[in-house]
DNA sequence: ACGAGACCTACAAA
DNA sequence: ATTTGTAGGTCTC
């Protein structure tokens, strides 16, 4: 059997400020990379590869391993015949044989396989971008955004495979990270393609719509620990692969951030709701089962290039109410209507990129990160706060209610700081809580069950 | 329309 | 050592 292995390091001028992989990694985007516990470095299976990372403040370091070519291995035969992943309309495959075809193939040190790798990644960390230029944008037009993303530089919304990103997301309900990213694996052990073993470790890409979508999947899934979602994940790969045209769910992306090596179109023009292939999109998505805003809204931004799709959970509707002034009054839940306002709001506020400024503030607030929170910072946010506070005490009425949400907020911050800046926070944000509105659109979309009739 | 419950599981925290 | 609460929601009444 023959055996691959990785290639020499290559290495990416880019510094922390624009790409920051150690946070862009782990704040929820992607499930499936992995740190290697001695090292640095992260690995992930990507588009038929194994990708291993590591960064330094000036450029970022990269190699593959791509599986042994084609021969009387079985194995090796396995994992070639293994389609390549759903939604690649991409020439990578095509490229790569040729290229290791006129090159050693017991060698993978392959230019040409690198090269592809290397416009890979440009795509993935959506690296045409200039981040440092939209931080501060953002921060121009959003005191709140200017105080907390210093801490936060580099974050990145990764441009993934969209029906990985559908799969992850529709997991994600009512879970966390920790178990998502289990999960996502077991995904890939048991219906994915084998792409290679280092120092023991099997490494499976992402499965396709069509090994999922195959009778037994739901038990199976069930079987692996994934509750109710394994239905939703059987449904959603049936309906994709089955019940839909070959290529659909790219169909939906935005032409301006297209698949992997396809040329970009103009992406229509933007409004407070987004673009108009946004709402299609978003719309369309509500149509897979375990599919609801929040969850297409994921697959939007994350998996669809849709930059204005705002995804709105828990997390997100507390930052709203803490810091924009959402739950006041009657609006003190999440339903349809507070959350089109909250993805309004922000995209009114921040344009056209506003889930990746929701993401910086999104990870801000995540516990993993809470040692990011200097002393120094600390203090900033104090000081700000109060001149909010000062600022909103006209129109304030009666902040008698403060909520469930902002109370279970408020402890879990104090793990962060420390006893006495804990409580100082406290006393602030109940004088916070609670401010002036949002107006609400109507749009309601027909219900999953009317439309199955 | 709108708001509750139910829904699977793992893993802290008590 | 058991129990309880909860984690990036969605579906169904």
């Amino acid at each position: 059997m023959s055996v691959g292995c990785f290639s020499d390091w290559r290495k990416l001028p880019v510094s922390l400020s624009e790409l920051c992989i150690n946070t862009t990694l782990r704040c929820g985007q992607s499930f499936r990379w992995q740190k290697l516990p001695d090292d640095d470095e992260w690995r992930c299976v990507l588009r038929g590869r194994i990708l291993s990372l590591k960064q330094d403040p000036t450029h970022l370091y990269y190699r593959a391993y791509f599986p042994p070519k084609p021969s009387s291995s079985s194995e090796a035969q396995a994992a070639a015949a293994l389609p390549t992943p759903p939604s690649s309309n991409a020439p990578s495959r095509a490229e790569s044989k040729a290229a290791s075809d006129s090159a050693d193939q017991s060698n993978n040190n392959n230019d040409a396989l690198l090269d592809e790798t290397l416009s890979l990644i440009k795509h993935y960390f959506n690296l045409s971008s200039n981040l440092t230029q939209l931080y501060s944008e953002w921060s121009a037009v959003d005191p709140n955004f200017k105080m907390r993303a210093p801490q936060f530089t580099g974050i990145r919304i990764l441009c993934q495979d969209a029906w990985e990103a559908l799969i992850a997301f529709i997991c994600s309900s009512n879970n966390n990270i920790a178990r998502i990213s289990q999960m996502v694996e077991k995904l890939c052990v048991n219906y994915g393609p084998h792409i290679g073993t280092v120092d023991g470790r099997a490494y499976h890409d992402f499965p396709t719509p069509a090994a999922l979508a195959v009778e037994g999947v739901e038990a199976r899934l069930r079987g692996l620990g994934f509750g109710y979602r394994a239905k939703y994940i059987y449904q959603t790969a049936v309906m994709v692969e089955k019940e839909r045209e070959k290529g659909w769910l790219d169909s939906l992306r935005n032409p301006e951030s297209p698949a992997f090596g396809v040329e970009p179109a103009p992406g229509g023009e933007m409004r407070p709701e987004g673009r108009q292939g946004y709402r299609e999109a978003h719309e369309k998505l509500l149509e897979l089962q375990g599919v609801g805003p929040k969850v297409a809204d994921c697959v939007c931004l994350m998996g669809l290039g849709w930059g204005e799709a705002v995804p709105v959970d828990t997390h997100v509707w507390q930052i709203a109410q803490r810091d924009y002034k959402f739950g006041k009054g009657g609006n003190k839940t999440l339903n349809k209507a507070t959350y089109d306002a909250v993805g309004n709001h922000f995209r009114k506020l921040w344009g056209k990129e506003a889930g990746w400024a929701h993401s910086v503030l999104f990870t801000a607030d995540l516990r993993a990160f809470s040692d990011r929170l200097t002393m120094t910072s600390k203090k900033v946010e104090a000081d700000v706060t109060v001149k909010q506070e000062e600022k909103e005490e006209e129109i304030e009425t009666k902040t008698q209610v403060k909520t469930k949400v902002a109370t279970k907020r408020s402890v879990k911050d104090e793990d962060a700081f420390d006893a006495a800046e804990g409580k100082e926070k406290n006393l602030k944000e109940q004088a916070i809580a609670g401010a002036s509105e949002e107006k609400t659109t109507q749009t309601r979309r027909t219900s999953k069950r009317l439309r199955k009739q």
